[in-house]
RNA sequence: AUCGCUGUAU
């Protein structure tokens, strides 16, 4: 069961909804825990009804399901259903209280995020953190972004990653460069995020530079480079690199 | 003892 569980996890993750589906009737039995997966199965790709059908079908719940349905209506910003469950659980975890964080950020109430994390929240996490970064950054507010992430006690890759992208999706080269720096390692996410940042400034010729140097790179970092191309209206060379890509991205 | 839930890149 393990294993059919991990192949039904692994369409799951890839958004393979199909093939998870066609897996999860051929099972020999279901534990909560495959219930679970195609739960989030659905919710990833935006399918709430489906996910909620599956959530009032499923013989029994805990904690983790629960958690996957409410983060299901928080991405969707759906505020008042992910309320409704929160007020409703028996227990909770810090991935309740993070996705109840979601719900709010995703409707734009940045007061409301605030206050749930300050006062409602028991306790706080480098996730809670990150999330009310990268919500304001992403609206421009880059000056409370660094507050957050100055005070954060501990800073893990999505954090760092997370200010970086903020500075690069807002054009400020120098500050995201300043980020990428200091950064104590780099993993390809920040890699890509530093490539997108030279794009973005039209630094094509750094920004190729940097991609060069990219110790492990996937499809996304590939594509970054390539749509840099094709936005700069370098076609051609767009082409060329694409003939490059290896076959396993 | 990474089979499931929350944050970061195109």
């Amino acid at each position: 069961l393990v294993s059919w569980n991990s192949l039904l996890n692994m369409y799951a993750q890839r958004g393979e909804l199909l093939k998870a589906e066609q897996l999860f009737e051929r099972m020999p039995e279901h534990s909560l825990l495959s219930w679970t997966v195609l739960l989030s199965a659905y919710a990833r790709e935006g399918r709430i009804e489906q996910a909620q059908r599956v959530f009032e079908t499923m013989p029994a719940m805990d904690l983790v399901s629960t958690n996957s349905m409410l983060a299901a209506f928080a991405e969707n910003g759906d505020l008042e259903s992910a309320m409704e469950i929160f007020d409703e659980m028996p227990a909770r975890s810090i991935s309740t209280f993070n996705a109840m964080l979601i719900a709010y950020v995703r409707c734009g109430d940045f007061a409301g995020a605030r206050w749930f994390m300050e006062e409602v929240m028991e306790e706080r996490d480098v996730v809670s953190r990150t999330t009310l970064l990268t919500a304001y950054a992403e609206r421009g507010y880059l000056d409370v972004a660094r507050c957050l992430f100055e005070e954060m006690p501990n800073r893990d890759s999505a954090a760092w990653n997370g200010m970086l992208a903020g500075y690069a999706q807002q054009g400020r080269l120098e500050e995201a460069v300043g980020v990428f720096n200091a950064m104590p390692e780099r993993d390809t996410v920040a890699w890509t995020t530093m490539l997108a940042a030279y794009a973005k400034s039209g630094d094509l010729a750094q920004g190729r530079a940097l991609f060069e140097s990219i110790p492990c790179t996937n499809l996304v970092s590939w594509n970054a480079m390539l749509s840099a191309y094709s936005k700069a209206g370098l076609l051609a060379e767009a082409g060329r690199l694409h003939d490059q890509m290896p076959e396993h991205h």
